[in-house]
DNA sequence: GTCTATATATGGATAGAC
DNA sequence: GTCTATCCATATATAGAC
């Protein structure tokens, strides 16, 4: 049998980790090496160079993001319900996979314009982030949704969504909560943060 | 006259622009000694270290945030009245420094157990935030606000008044926005969350 | 495919002249 | 206090044996 195929998972596997605990810069191709329990030279012999690894892990972190975005904002359904199911599958997400967040923003911050590009790319292929937004100021016209800029709209539920995720290692310290403890929080805060949706961008 | 105040602060302003562009592991200090126009050597003559220089820049960073905490959240008004008050500075203290969140929450990820001991030794000076939680509790006692877990309550404030200051990287990019234009629509926020907060936290 | 050894580059830090 | 030159450690990347 050909072991191949287990030294690149294993790899990947690896750099995922090292890369979102430390970000690009911090990042040592032999700490993903020893992580992945296996050679330095072999990450060159699979990927080439760390700036190419790298740009793998971020390939797949993207896709994920995207794929809760394109999943819960298609279709025809109200904009709150949609709104609902992406409040839901995002925090699921997130809890099984909680540093995403915050590797997303340094690399936001490293290299802004190869981020969005990527970003925008993949949601650009259905034209998800368009339509939502349309449909947004058709149910504002309609009188279902609070007249409001569309920015402020993205960003208000954004920052109820994401920020929590975060701002964790702040919280979990501050207030002593458990990683269980905190993932619960983050279950409950899907109704609430529905709930402010409702109370305040609704007519 | 002595240049040597000039060039000490010189070095901080130069440091300070760095290491919030490209975090600790990014940030070079040829970078800094190019950006301060003076010679790498300078760095170590006033500052000794990579690590030094950014802990005065670190220092400087809480010392802002905490100043708002406590100038917001200290004295005997209720907590609607301390909620407004922080938004209001917080927000105008990062819009003129405007990525001191994103360079915070970066030294949270690398260092996460120093951040918290140098904010915490900030904030119990005074038993700052210990004051605001039992000011909190005893107002959902008195019916004034809504039952909900301190944590809970922190996080959704924290949500809505920091989360827009980091994800402006990619809003601005993504709905085209000038500089200028953001810091209107922060300016404007200030009310939006206030409201938001009346309409779903209180009774 | 996998390893050891090594090349090459870069970054932080220091020595020493002025 | 400021500079040039240099040291030394570390990091990425490659060569070449097995």
């Amino acid at each position: 049998m050909n072991s191949k195929k287990n030294t690149e998972a294993d790899i990947l596997k690896a750099a995922k980790k090292i890369f979102i605990q430390h970000g690009y810069a911090g990042a040592r191709m032999q700490a993903i090496a020893d992580e992945a329990k296996i050679n330095k030279a072999m990450l060159h012999y699979y990927y080439r160079s760390k700036e190419a690894l790298f740009g793998r892990i971020m390939d797949g972190a993207v896709d994920l993001m995207s794929q809760q975005f394109r999943k819960a904002l298609s279709g025809t359904a109200p904009v709150m319900d949609k709104l609902k199911a992406l409040i839901s599958s995002y925090t699921d997400t997130i809890n099984q996979n909680p540093y995403i967040p915050i590797f997303i923003l340094n690399e936001i911050a490293r290299n802004p314009i190869n981020f969005q590009s990527k970003m925008q790319r993949k949601l650009e292929e259905e034209n998800v982030l368009q339509n939502f937004m349309l449909q947004i100021m058709e149910e504002q016209e309609k009188e279902i949704l609070r007249p409001l800029p569309i920015p402020q709209f993205m960003l208000t539920v954004m920052s109820l969504i994401v920020f929590p995720h975060i701002a964790k290692p702040v919280f979990v310290r501050v207030f002593g909560i458990s990683d269980a403890g905190y993932a619960g929080m983050m279950e409950d805060r899907k109704e609430l943060i529905y709930e402010m949706m409702q109370k305040t961008m609704t007519l």
